[in-house]
DNA sequence: CGACGGTTTGAGCACCTTCAAGGAATGTGG
DNA sequence: CCACATTCCTTGAAGGTGCTCAAACCGTCG
């Protein structure tokens, strides 16, 4: 997508930015963990103990892997992340799409090791929390692992909605659902819903959803066809959200 | 294929009635959440506070409905439990297989009111434990929080590897590991992992494992005629654990 | 430029689903 | 206790959705 931008106007494209996105530290995942400390700005000192500065990621580096020692919360900045798990025999199937705002890793709390790996799919901004020390002041806030709990159980619902829409539902209804997704979280961060860059390539996006490279590419072209969305490479558009929506709900030809 | 099975007799079952399930609550999932609080058997007046007596369910009860208000976290003493999540066009996706000695229901802390619904399979026990007493326990406590933390943690892993399953592996590879999974969660349990009763309609497995109903009958009609599994409707006994290891691993054909 | 990764499109086919029907186990009411 | 209803399981045949293989295209970068 870094690439992709370079040739647009940065009029259209100043919303999608990687600067749009970028959040400061009160705005970004930590903050929902440092909220219940009770600390505002001021109180910077707590936060300091447990967050280390900012690491900026390429395109391709990965922020963990599967299986390594459990040793950093990561709250994404700016960018965005792929997580995935993989079959022995090296089959990899991705399991979350993480943008800016998002916390990552706390999956890995119980087994205490990384049980997925999270690639940045751009240049991507994150804060580390060292869980060493988010332990330590845990203790002293219990609130904090309410927090945690909260968040987990949000991946939980993330996780279900992703189960849903690989054992039940249609190559179309499973692109109609993401691109909807997609739109919803944009919207969410104050960014256009109606347009926006997909950071992940075909061949992600069909892995995620369960589908062929092919099938995603094909599936665009007949969307773009009924005039639902605009597709240029990975700048998506969506002209009809409506219906889009109604695909994705399953409403599609019923 | 042939019938031959079913004229198994009765006392060859003996080992996978759901007597020999039952959890006391030491060994079910309450105490994990007891256990940071130090409690013993001596401290049981603590244990009280949070827990309700056991409830018994029908095959088909429902123990909670998604959307409704979150009240209870539920501990299985004995039986099967599925959850499930559905499309708002009424299809619905199995999420999970619960056994004794489980908790269900973490994945509402966050929402505040259930993401699933959960249906006993077959007779079951659960302890109901009031969250908002667990909540008051655990804000003396803040251990109860981190082992909840890691409890969610778990579920986690465990959905990662249904999306794993549903997005990246064939039929055959999901019935084996769906077998394989099976075998060694009794295991674990002190049950026979060669031979037991698989809780799920030939239905549900199907839905679970985002397989048709026949699918599942006819890959399970296969394995039989491998000489991988004997089956005996709901009875299944593992005949070559290694083979279906590796099935289910993806080097079935490799 | 020329090579390369990412994308698009086409043709053929495999796997699994859908549709259909019969059989076995269980439960229910008379 | 039997007849009937119901649910679950099994098997067959036909068909479709999405995959595999293959090739061309485009945009970027060395």
């Amino acid at each position: 997508m870094d690439k992709a931008c370079r040739t647009a106007k940065p009029a259209e494209r100043g919303s999608v930015e990687p600067a749009a996105l970028d959040f400061s530290c009160r705005d970004c995942g930590v903050y929902r963990l440092c909220a219940p400390l009770g600390l505002e700005s001021a109180d910077m000192a707590l936060l300091e103990r447990i967050v280390r500065r900012k690491n900026i990621y390429r395109r391709g580096e990965f922020l963990f892997h599967a299986g390594q020692a459990f040793d950093f919360v990561y709250a994404l900045r700016s960018g965005s992340v792929k997580s995935f798990v993989s079959t022995d025999d090296g089959r990899i199937q991705i399991t979350g799409l993480h943008v800016a705002g998002e916390l990552l890793g706390l999956g890995a709390m119980g087994p205490q090791s990384y049980t997925c790996s999270a690639v940045a799919l751009e240049p991507t901004s994150a804060c580390r929390i060292a869980v060493d020390r988010l332990e330590d002041v845990a203790a002293q806030v219990p609130g904090i692992h309410r927090e945690m709990v909260s968040i987990m159980s949000e991946q939980i619902v993330r996780d279900e909605e992703l189960m849903l829409l690989l054992g039940k539902r249609s190559a179309e209804e499973r692109l109609a659902a993401f691109l909807m997704g997609l739109s919803n979280r944009f919207a969410q961060r104050h960014l256009s819903p109606t347009r926006f860059q997909v950071s992940m390539s075909r061949s992600d996006i069909g892995n995620y959803l369960g589908l062929a490279e092919e099938t995603v590419c094909r599936l665009l072209a007949r969307f773009q066809e009924q005039g639902l969305v605009s597709v240029h490479r990975r700048l998506i558009e969506l002209n009809d959200r409506e219906r889009l929506h109604q695909l994705a709900s399953g409403h599609g030809k019923a």
